[in-house]
DNA sequence: CCTGTCGATGTAAGCGATTACATGGACACG
DNA sequence: CGTGTCCATGTAATCGCTTACATCGACAGG
């Protein structure tokens, strides 16, 4: 149906033997690299174009044996506001060198994570940006160590440079925001430690407690994968204690979501009788009334620096060594908003 | 820094002589495709393993001379939850198959887009899923008509299989209900009918005016590039008329963010003062109070249905040809939340 | 006029896989 | 024992491009 002719692709040797020159000259004329007549170098690129003509990148990344044609991406997922940001951004950054963005899933699962990887590695892409499942298979690190790697969101352990969120400090001021409000039963329903950056985020919320000069049991913690789901069972759970906690924090991608609806189908009005931080990007919390407050991260400015970074890394192993390869903290923000409070008075 | 070491690939010419065999038996043995004695077989897959063999896709493509490695995904944005799903969900299906996604931003771009497209030709794709931009320049229907191409979310007059969202129906629905609620003054803020699925919107629109024996001036209309600032704007707008609408439909990514929240802040309650109809997905509008009346799609389905007929339209290039190519339509629903009543009594 | 230099072009060897065809040994059958 | 068959394996061409090296003609200096 439709117009779709067979196409077989020419290549530099049809256009060779149509211009009466040999291949290496059309290759040069087309990379205008060497010396070509000038008038010879216009005359091939025109017929080049009038055939439509589109160089096989295989070939030419195969015959480089080296080539920044692609560089993989991997993540946990894409379908949420943090990733799809990052995403978007690096694709955008890369492109502007021609380089392409293989996209890859991973869901936290480590053996799709190594299958993939062991797919981009076959696919000799110049570098990844990756940010590690839950738990690194051994054979993964072995591939991750033979390639420009920059980690991001988490750690996984190489010795790569890496752009993370700096969530330990905003996570402390929140508990001591909470605590200077009066708060002196806290939930915190977050992701299990070895996800994202789940234990930084566990960190900070120690620190505050003692800063807050809190025990321990001040605070009550559920730990889940980020659904939806979860989000409202985590907090059911946290308020079904006999004595629950007056104010909770919620962090991790869609566990907020399922989190902050679930408290407000329970009757429950923040900041009066119940407050409320969330960790998250903004776009998912613009409608919420009042605005949430909430511990938020420039996913821009990382991505930015992610594709910075492996620019440079890509560049250094061409032998140029741009800068040093480095650790990157973006700082995670604490915006405080309406939907803190002190507690109910009884 | 690090236990990087500079790794020379291997190839099966190492693996061949390492073994005293030859390159095509190593071939042949690691593709488990024609006889080869088990036991060598065996022998050479697990040498193969235990040096770290991954084989060179690009050589393969190159010497099969056509591949299902890597297929394009061309959208206009990916940080929005519409693209950003339906990317999630054609890389999870893809990646089943081996395939990879080469991921691709055009910012609704034509000359982005037809850079891009020129890329993913010289990358050899096996086909592509795309989400054409704007305005489709006449060199970049020459490639797209010569490639397996599943159009989805917008069409561009090229006889391709395609994927849609329905909205029109559901457009129509939404002024009906409107209607039968008592307004007579609707505002429509939307992206420009060239973008997106916005003239079916439109159409819908129209329909539903005419459904409902109103009259064009019944409704005011502001097309915009789907942004939040644009959101707000184009309320702002709707909302400074002298005799302002009593009712609006917001429609298109981000435009619904910007709107809600303008209306939000100026002090209007819906359903009491406004009624408001959003389009988009739903998990933009998960904490808004009360939740929002909208029309909506199921991404998941479009994204799958686009990934099916890919795989269908690869296979029937391969000469299977199995299902007939088609544009399929998955339908936006309206559905009833808290956001729309009665008109104001006054 | 001879020769060295240089610039433009051609020739051919890879890159790493697949695969058509060639080869060679084992076995069976007459 | 001779020969045809078949299976396992090797040899080498091929995919499309880049690039080191060879070639060749023009031109300058002696």
């Amino acid at each position: 149906m439709g117009t779709r002719g067979k196409v077989t692709k020419i290549s530099v040797a049809d256009l060779a033997s149509e211009l009466d020159v040999s291949t290496a000259t059309v290759s040069r004329a087309l990379n205008g690299s060497a010396s070509v007549r000038p008038e010879l170098a216009q005359r091939i690129r025109e017929h080049a174009e009038e055939r439509g003509y589109v160089a096989n990148r295989m070939a030419r990344a195969l015959s480089a044996n080296v080539s920044r044609a692609f560089v993989g991406f991997v993540i946990p997922y894409v379908d949420t506001p943090a990733y799809s940001s990052v995403a978007a951004e690096c694709a955008r950054l890369m492109s502007a060198d021609g380089t392409q963005l293989i996209l890859t899933i991973t869901e936290n699962d480590p053996e799709r994570e190594l299958q993939q990887l062991k797919e981009l590695v076959a696919s000799r892409v110049a570098g990844l940006v990756i940010s590690p499942s839950t738990h690194i298979l051994e054979p993964t690190k072995q591939l991750l160590s033979n390639l420009p790697v920059v980690e991001f969101h988490r750690a996984c352990g190489i010795a790569a440079p890496g752009v993370f969120s700096e969530d330990e400090q905003a996570m402390a001021e929140a508990v001591l925001h909470l605590a200077a409000l009066g708060h002196t039963r806290i939930g915190y329903l977050g992701t299990p430690e070895a996800l994202s950056n789940g234990s930084a985020r566990l960190r900070g919320l120690r620190r505050g407690l003692k800063l807050a000069g809190l025990g321990k049991s001040a605070i009550a913690v559920q730990l889940l994968e980020p659904t939806t789901d979860n989000g409202r069972r985590g907090v059911e759970e946290l308020l079904a204690d006999r004595r629950p906690p007056t104010a909770l924090i919620v962090g991790g991608g869609a566990l907020s979501i399922g989190a902050a609806r679930t408290i407000h189908e329970s009757g429950r009005r923040w900041p009066d009788e119940l407050s409320l931080v969330v960790y998250g990007h903004p776009s998912w919390f613009a409608l919420s009334d009042p605005p949430l407050t909430r511990i938020t991260v420039n996913y821009r400015d990382l991505a930015q620096r992610a594709a910075v970074q492996l620019k440079n890394l890509l560049d250094s192993n061409l032998g140029a060594r741009a800068t040093e390869p480095q650790q990157q903290f973006v700082t995670a923000e604490l915006y405080l908003a309406g939907s803190t409070g002190p507690p109910p008075a009884h």
